[in-house]
DNA sequence: ATGACCTAACTTTTAGGA
């Protein structure tokens, strides 16, 4: 079983994109953010000839987020708790649980919080972290398995972008945000790429400004958390860094990783 | 190099992103 994560940064218009990661990578499920777009805008047809059904939490313009998911998995949607996790509506998370294997798929787009002076929108990134760590404390005791993944707008470790001095001030390197990720990770939520690769290997986005690929000057952002009875089934992590080169790409690459043991 | 961007929208500028 192949999961997989982008930030697409707008679905329309990277229709092309995805149709090359999904003939490459062949994902049973794609997590996908920032669709920037509603519902109606959905390309569910484009999904549909692909063999995908798809999940999707819009809101015009804006944020968004999705699950497809092939069309043999069978799917139980979860309750729609965007409201419960965002003081106001922003479309930034999506819950589905994969029946046969009893397993809870999250996708999540946390807010940037930037610029951190902006009390509205700073302690708007904290808030919602706070209200997802709330939600993820019902897994640790429990036997219940999760996938977490996404864009979590946070960088963990100071190897997770080049010059991390010049981050600390900003919504994804403060003192604050980085705290909350990691009592995320501290309620016992494993970090897959840190099975697989060592801070600072991998890069998961690049400013289209500065020509910052080109200096390959990137942040680690994207990631997939697991709750610890699944770790030794996941044999497999890759970031498709490629994609960043591509014609038109997105700011954000795909990521994916094999689940062992756990049919296609 | 102290750096030149991209997207959606009641579009010809602006807000938001990271």
């Amino acid at each position: 079983m192949i999961l997989s994560s982008w930030n697409i940064n707008s679905v329309r218009i990277r229709e092309e994109l995805i149709l090359r990661f999904i003939n490459k990578v062949k994902p049973n499920i794609l997590f996908l953010q920032e669709i920037k777009c509603e519902e109606g805008q959905f390309p569910y047809l484009f999904f549909e000839n692909l063999n995908y059904d798809c999940f999707v939490i819009g809101q015009k313009a804006r944020n968004g987020v999705a699950i497809a998911v092939k069309k043999d998995l069978k799917i139980n949607i979860c309750e729609n708790i965007n409201k419960k996790i965002n003081a106001d509506f922003q479309a930034r998370f999506i819950m589905i649980n994969l029946v046969d294997h009893d397993i809870d798929l999250c996708n999540v787009y946390v807010p940037n919080g930037n610029p951190v002076t902006d009390d509205k929108k700073f302690e708007y990134k904290v808030e919602w972290l706070k209200n997802l760590k709330c939600l993820l404390e019902s897994y640790i005791f429990g036997e219940k398995k999760l996938i977490l993944g996404g864009d979590f707008n946070v960088l963990e470790n100071f190897k997770d972008v080049k010059n991390f001095n010049e981050w600390k001030n900003d919504a994804l390197g403060h003192k604050k945000i980085v705290s909350i990720f990691r009592e995320i990770i501290g309620l016992g939520m494993f970090n897959v790429i840190r099975k697989f690769f060592l801070p600072g290997e991998k890069f998961s986005f690049w400013d289209y400004q500065k020509a910052a690929w080109e200096r390959n000057d990137g942040l680690l952002i994207d990631h997939f958390l697991v709750t610890p009875n699944l770790i030794d089934k996941i044999n497999k992590f890759e970031i498709c860094s490629n994609f960043r080169g591509l014609p038109k790409p997105s700011d954000h690459v795909p990521i994916w990783m094999k689940i062992d043991q756990i049919s296609e």
